[in-house]
DNA sequence: GCAAAAGTGTTTGGGATACACCCATGC
DNA sequence: GCATGGGTGTATCCCAAACACTTTTGC
């Protein structure tokens, strides 16, 4: 950052990208944009766009995905952070960019219908993307996998009040393997993570469930790790 | 993405810095660069400058580092990675920038030491430093830290042979604790990430050493976590 | 022989895993 | 009473941590 600025210096493309991830029917869904221009027309993207000079990329994320999906990255979010800054040179027909991609979390993320353009995919049968995304959602999928063996970020998929087996759910959704109801319950109450409410689910022709509650609807970094 | 290009969009100005750490007396130190102009004109500052249209950032960072300090950050180093990617719209006097970061490891990284504007700090004991300089440097420890217990990325540090001794040295000068001598080694050998050559270390007035080689120069997850 | 670093095993505690049955409810 | 999901305990194994003395060399 000491290079004398000449005047002569032109930037590349700055553009912003979100991959942003709920549960939906207990398997993990990401949001997706049908392109209407080419390049990649009728193609799948990630919600972005062009980041302009005077604008932060957490501010020009939150316009563009407020524009064009109708979602309100601070306020419909649990939980947002960077992932990874790539590199399109050779990527984007029209020339150099670099996209600072985003990864957010939340629950019941509500999207623009209207126009049928927006529309929410497991990543399990993800349709025909453009550009990387495929890859770049991949990647945010395994970052997210990493991120709840030391934190306590699953509490972004939940609703405020839950029952262990929807904890459980939302765990093996995630990871894409089950786990062990007794290890599971013994593992994740001896976190202090949560705590009982004195209400209880009732639903359908069985045993009611407890309800619980997070301590902190902020990520945090665990002692132990989990899973 | 899908923003249509109008021709009136501006990008903001794109930079990147590296963190480049090498253990020099069994301390980890980080390459700065002290400012010959303002702004910050006198403070150190990581190596970095403006990354322009048509270059992607490993590029731009491959020249800038070179011309500034001398190092090639493909040949100098053992290893980089990006960092994260910093906006610094109220950070930089001179206005709107983004500036993406990467972390380089190597051993005995040489630099252009002529003109005495570039030199090697320990990270216990860094300079006053421009920007948010500082910050990014003890993120970079996190991250590397975090590295050490899930990858090999200790290779990175250590010469081709090197003795156990060095080796658990290098591990205590970047955790910043001390280990024990008989569970390090134990569990090391465990891993399968080192074989013994048939050469020994004798320097000074006891027991020669075995040295030992690295089965992969190439950064790999471990299966088990390691302290 | 002595200083200096290399090298070497055992014990103990805690967390991870594997595993099967009873409980409370609606119908 | 039966179908459905909720809820619970124990035995085993492996890894992590604690801990001290002998070996080999140069001088």
């Amino acid at each position: 950052m000491t290079m004398k600025y000449t005047g002569s210096y032109v930037a590349p493309t700055l553009t912003v990208d979100a991959v942003l991830f709920q549960l939906i029917n207990n398997e993990l869904n990401v949001i997706l944009i049908e392109r209407p221009n080419d390049p990649f027309k009728g193609l799948w993207a990630l919600p972005g766009g062009y980041n302009p000079v005077g604008e932060t990329t957490h501010d020009a994320l939150q316009r563009i995905v407020q524009e064009k999906a109708g979602i309100n990255i601070d306020k419909d979010l649990s939980y947002i952070e960077q992932l990874y800054t790539f590199d399109t040179v050779a990527r984007d027909p029209r020339g150099h960019a670099v996209s600072v991609t985003y990864m957010g979390c939340g629950r019941n993320i509500e999207w623009t219908k209207s126009e049928a353009h927006t529309a929410s995919f497991a990543v399990s049968s993800l349709p025909k993307t453009a550009y990387d995304h495929t890859d770049i959602i991949r990647y945010a999928h395994e970052r997210l996998i990493a991120k709840l063996s030391y934190t306590n970020a699953i509490y972004a998929f939940l609703p405020q009040k839950f029952t262990l087996t929807e904890l459980q759910s939302a765990y093996e959704a995630i990871l894409v393997r089950p786990l062990d109801k007794r290890n599971f319950r013994k593992k994740f109450l001896g976190l202090n993570l949560i705590r009982e409410t004195d209400e209880m689910k009732r639903e359908g022709a069985h045993r009611p469930a407890r309800l619980y509650m997070f301590n902190s609807s902020t990520l945090e970094t665990l002692d132990r790790s989990f899973e």
